[in-house]
DNA sequence: CTAAATGCAAAACCTTTGCCTCAAA
DNA sequence: TTTGAGGCAAAGGTTTTGCATTTAG
């Protein structure tokens, strides 16, 4: 079984170049949700060659062959991650930071609640937005 | 308590006008979930007066004073509909259709992951894609 | 060799804003 | 009367696209 996206995109039968392997470097080696712009900026760091249409069309050729995913946390630019093992967000609403967590009860009530209205869950959305609790007041 | 936008609104101090008035019916008559430009085209049908810029103008508002709710379905454009007892929302990938659900058992689980995560939860957004069952196949 | 990928710049969208006029309280 | 709201058109920010050129397979 493939481990990395370079594998992963091999799989999928995507054509490889140099700016994509770039790219698929740059998302890797991510530890925070990147937009398009982001992406490109450190891209671009390693290979000037990269212009941001590139970034465009590779995240979304990347994300409609499953490789990586999608984020909106709702101001209107969309974020970028690694496809690995589904996990949730929680984000912190004073400082920007992002927490990921899974969990299995949710995760099976998803499924449950989708099957009760008659339908099969493909994808599904959950951002919690939070305020970190204070021991004092 | 308020019962309907019209009185919310009074209860905000929100100033009113015609075309909030109207734009309020808009978002109360609405079975669906508008994006702006629908918003936009409904109200100036009833009132040739209303601009784009004023919904969104109108909507920020009230999506600020609570009224109403902009929710993202993942296509770019934000939606609206009227602030009522919190609920999650199931997207139809066929047809577009998007279907409301409420559960408790959910609404809890969210709390306390967040309470573990040490947060205090202030806001949330969970939408389910699906694909209608079908008893063939 | 052929189909697909890239860069660049322009365009397409969605949303916000400046400015002047008009209306609510 | 005063402060805020609205219309219009221009600008802003993100994402997509047309076209000529380059490159992977």
């Amino acid at each position: 079984m493939a481990k990395n996206l370079l594998e992963k995109c091999s799989q999928s039968k995507i054509r490889m170049t140099a700016q994509r392997q770039t790219i698929i470097k740059v998302i890797e080696q991510a530890d925070d949700h990147p937009d398009a712009d982001q992406i490109y900026l450190r891209a671009n760091a390693v290979d000037k060659t990269i212009s941001i249409a590139t970034v465009y069309r590779t995240v979304r050729l990347f994300e409609q062959a499953g490789v990586i995913e999608r984020l909106e946390f709702g101001d209107g630019k969309s974020r970028y991650e690694e496809a690995r093992g589904h996990h949730e967000h929680l984000v912190d609403i004073d400082s920007g930071e992002v927490i990921e967590f899974t969990h299995p009860e949710l995760e099976a009530l998803k499924e449950k609640i989708a099957a009760d209205l008659g339908y099969d869950l493909v994808n599904h959305r959950l951002e919690l937005y939070g305020r970190k609790k204070t021991s004092d007041q």
